[in-house]
DNA sequence: TATGAATGAGAGTTCATTCAT
DNA sequence: GATGAATGAACTCTCATTCAT
């Protein structure tokens, strides 16, 4: 159905772009090229656009991460991949990406439940890789969940820095994916082996 | 002056709690207990409270984590104590700390300038703590800035988890520290040491 | 014509129950299984609705009213019959009762006139039985269509209060009939003789 | 207050003539000379306008009923003039007198409860003075709160379609002082008197 | 005939800000 | 200095109605 994918598209944008309070429902419907009676027609609320909005991110993201784990590479390999693929997903034309690596429950206490929710899908998804990665011995033993938010954050604390382009940004584009990839790995490989 | 400070306590605790869109002025001139006019006649304007009360909280935060690189004490106790510190700091009735960890250039994009070079000074302060202690020999080198960064993302994606104060968010309140000073001393530590 | 019915029926409850701007034409549509367009394909618009429905009350309380007082029972038994006939259409699945015993041109400025002159043709009719009664001396001369009015009155303000069944209600709901048909017949009777 | 004072004039002026939902607060700030703002200054919402004009209303109209009653005249006089304040209370420039002779809580259910509670009030009052006058004798004993709202019904009934102004209307304003006076006596008067 | 997606004007309400007192 | 009445643009959301299918 095109319109309703219009008005996720657009909601994407807007909402990455200016934040939940300050993108209005008249500007989504704009952006969409649909009538405001359209979008309460798909959509009960503005609430309502936010949330499936971030479950389609959330739900992509999780679709990229899991394909790169499930590809048989190594661990080192997969985390520097990983971090790519978040450092990627911050640049223009990519509001999904820039959507699910938001704290958004800060900027709406109302949702906070759900927002968390489905940011924890996302950490346990995580967390359930690595567990199998620390019983094949490739990690260290750790708590699962706390290292995949702890990774998340890692990672997302750069790439929020990395959106405002000046010039210390653009360093951090460019040596970020190593270095983070470099810490990740330290910060998890097992006790008796070299990088 | 007493004024001052209670609207800067009074608009730390409701921008903590609710978000900068969902306090209004009247929320803080009421609960700094002054009129709306005496708010006016100490900030111009929301942001200028805003970004007033985001200052004192970094300073604040600045300030502990200083003192603490200054004690003389390991690498690796330095950074449990750190790590500890943001913790304590997303209690009730700890909204400076609160208000620091959060990424509020995304709620606010109209201030994303100032509100990144708030955030950027406390990254190039512990950047300057991390430079010195590779000096020392005492963890790897490493990109400053951004090592500095990933280490508030790696705490701050966590604490921002605990707030929700559900079962998991206990679990994670009570492993948390010693889980994450592991993985940020094993991020960092030099080639050939151990813990 | 079932779907036409099921659309009067549905009206008529919604309307009696909520009033007409708190009734919305998709909630008519729903209540009465049919489609908004099935809908206008019946009647051309709310208004239209509104007015069958209203039609449709009179018309029912019409003819209840006329076989009262065609039995050829003595006024005084009729009065008592015609106001219990107007309590018992307050009561629940009594909607077009309901209907007609409220002043909808004051919620309704733009049907005024049609509204009026449906209530009209209904208190003429009663003005009607009145005159024969007066020709014939069962009750005293009076202005016929005033006295019609006076006595729709006289029941509506005290089934108006029923409504609400509180404990007032019900003593009212319990003693109304009588105490009604005991006012209206004292004002009514012939000047020499008793009750 | 005269910015209070000219919102409720402006009230009851358009609730009066419009209905309720009919009525903007757009409008009732325009024709009260003031903004909307200003109009949500002084009253937290639309409904508490209405009540607030519906409140001044009924104690407008409760204050001319006791004053009549207290005036030491013969009850059916009593009657006539009450039955002539309602009249009067309907013609053009008497806003709050049309505005209590609705029954409202048809129009908005929501405040149902406060819009009878309103009225019973009123009702009451006269209920108390009806008390009074059958203890001395001068009217028939009968229940007093259900007498006193079939008397405002008697009236209302009329006085609604006197709003009409058609011919009928000039008719039934002439005739129905006198006519409704007459009824409202009769109906009460002690049992062995004559008029 | 029957459907329901689409329209858009307008509703009630909020809120940062100003300024006469 | 201190007050809070006043402003009005902008917000989210509703709803009678239309029309391509």
């Amino acid at each position: 159905m095109p319109v309703e994918a219009a008005i996720l598209r657009a909601g994407a944008r807007l909402f990455a772009g200016h934040g939940y309070h300050e993108t209005g429902m008249r500007a989504i419907a704009a952006a969409a090229g649909v009538s405001i009676g359209a979008l309460y027609h798909y959509f009960p609320s503005k609430e309502a656009v936010f949330l499936a909005v971030l479950r389609r991110g959330y739900a992509q993201r999780l679709e990229e991460a899991q394909a790169l784990w499930r590809g048989g590479l190594a661990v080192p390999e997969v985390l520097r991949r990983v971090v790519e693929l978040h450092f990627a997903s911050v640049a223009e034309g990519e509001e999904l990406g820039r959507l699910v690596s938001r704290p958004w429950h800060g900027e709406l206490p109302a949702l906070r439940t759900q927002i968390l929710a489905l940011r924890e899908e996302y950490a346990r998804c995580i967390a359930g890789l690595l567990s199998q990665a620390m019983t094949r011995g490739e990690i260290r033993p750790a708590h699962p969940l706390l290292t995949a938010y702890a990774l998340l954050g890692l990672v997302e604390a750069v790439t929020a820095r990395v959106v405002a382009r000046d010039d210390v940004a653009r360093e951090l584009r460019r040596e970020g994916p190593r270095e983070l990839a470099e810490l990740a790995w330290r910060a998890l490989r097992p006790e008796k082996e070299g990088s």
